[in-house]
DNA sequence: CTCCAGGCTTACG
DNA sequence: CGTAAGCATGGA
C-alpha cells in the first residue's frame, strides 16, 4: 500500500468516526482564546457565536468561559492539549521575556496569547503563501484551498489538503485559489514532501539552526518563513520571525543599532532577540507582533 | 493614481 | 560578495 493510499484511508477513518464528539471543559490560568486565535499565527479559524477550526482532519469548536475553554471535538484531550501548547509553563515564560519597561505592558495588555503547535505541512503551505501577503489574502487563498483540493469533514468544513493531493493539481487549477506567483512554489514543495524529497517531519528532531538550514532549501522559503515554521509547527521557541511589523516595533523599542540591507537588518534583529528576551523570544515576538499589527 | 502587505528569488555591480 | 528590482493580488 502506497503512502497515499494510506493518508487517503486514516482521512476517510475520521470521517466515518466524526459522530462520537466529546465535550472537554479544561481549566486554564493565562489562557486567551481570542488573543491566541485572532494573533495572526493560523489563518483559518473562524468566530462566530464560538471559534471553529479544523486540526489533523478534524473539527474543533471552542469557547472561553472564564477560567476554562469548553472545547467539542472528535479529538482526544491530549491532542488539544498539545495543540494549544496548555502544557508550557506560561509563568516561567513570562518571568523570562519581561525583559523591560517595553515588553511588561504587552505582556499584561495581550496576557494568555499562547502559541499553538500547528501540523507542520498546513503551517509550512501557509506561511509560503504569506511571502509579500496580507493575513486577509493569505486566509481566502487557503481558504480556496482547502475547498478545493482538501475533503469535506462537515457541511462547509474542509480539512487542509495532503502533499499529496496537492501534488498532482495542475498549475491552471491551483491559480484558481489567487496565490499569486506563489503557486508555483506551493505546487513543488507538495512534489517534495509527497515523493519523499525532503522530510519535512524530521526536522522535529533536529536544533533550531538545524532546522532552519533545512527549510531554507524549499523554493519560497528564506529566513523568516523557516522561523515561523519552526515557531508555530515544531515548537523551537527561540525562533523569532521578522516581519515587516516585527521590524518596526523592534526599531522604535530598540532599534538604533539595527542598520545595512532589508536583508541583513531582519537577520540581526532576530539575533539581537534572541540575546536580548532569551530562549523563549517566540513568546516574545508574538506580543509585539500583536501590539504592531492593531 | 501610488503604496503596502507575517518576503523571496533573481539579476546586476 | 551585497543590494534592489520584480513578483500576483487586493485593499487603503
Amino acid at each position: 500500500m502506497g503512502d497515499s493510499e494510506q493518508h487517503y484511508l486514516a482521512q476517510n477513518y475520521i470521517l466515518a468516526c466524526d459522530i462520537s464528539h466529546s465535550v472537554y471543559r479544561i481549566r486554564t490560568k493565562d489562557f486567551n482564546l481570542d488573543h491566541t486565535l485572532s494573533c495572526g499565527q493560523v489563518f483559518r479559524w473562524e468566530k462566530n457565536d464560538q471559534w471553529t477550526g479544523i486540526v489533523n482532519g478534524a473539527v474543533i469548536r471552542a469557547k472561553q468561559d472564564n477560567n476554562e475553554i469548553v472545547i467539542e471535538s472528535s479529538l482526544p484531550k491530549d491532542a488539544i492539549t498539545d495543540y494549544f501548547r496548555l502544557d508550557d509553563d506560561i509563568g516561567k515564560i513570562y518571568a523570562s521575556i519581561n525583559r523591560d519597561e517595553k515588553i511588561a505592558p504587552l505582556i499584561n495588555k495581550y496576557r494568555g496569547l499562547r502559541l499553538i503547535r500547528q501540523d507542520p505541512w498546513e503551517c509550512l503551505v501557509s506561511y509560503i503563501c504569506s511571502s509579500n501577503n496580507t493575513i486577509r489574502n493569505i486566509s481566502n487563498s487557503i481558504r480556496r484551498m482547502c475547498e478545493s483540493f482538501g475533503n469535506q469533514v462537515e457541511k462547509g468544513i474542509y480539512s487542509f489538503p495532503t502533499p499529496e493531493s496537492l501534488a498532482n493539481v495542475e498549475l491552471c487549477d491551483m491559480s484558481q485559489c489567487r496565490l499569486g506567483f506563489r503557486t508555483p512554489r506551493v505546487l513543488k514543495v507538495s512534489n517534495m514532501v509527497a515523493n519523499h524529497e525532503f522530510d519535512l517531519y524530521g526536522i522535529k528532531d533536529l536544533s533550531y539552526l538545524e532546522g532552519r538550514k533545512e527549510l531554507v532549501k524549499i523554493g519560497g522559503v528564506g529566513n523568516k518563513i523557516a522561523d515561523c515554521v519552526l515557531l508555530f509547527a515544531f515548537g523551537k521557541l527561540e525562533s523569532f520571525p521578522v516581519d515587516t511589523h516585527i521590524e518596526q516595533i523592534m526599531e522604535r523599542y530598540y532599534g538604533v543599532n539595527f542598520k545595512g540591507s532589508k536583508s541583513k537588518k531582519r537577520d540581526e534583529i532576530a539575533d539581537f532577540a534572541r540575546r536580548y528576551f532569551g530562549q523563549y523570544c517566540g513568546y516574545a515576538q508574538e506580543y509585539l507582533y500583536l501590539e504592531n499589527r492593531e
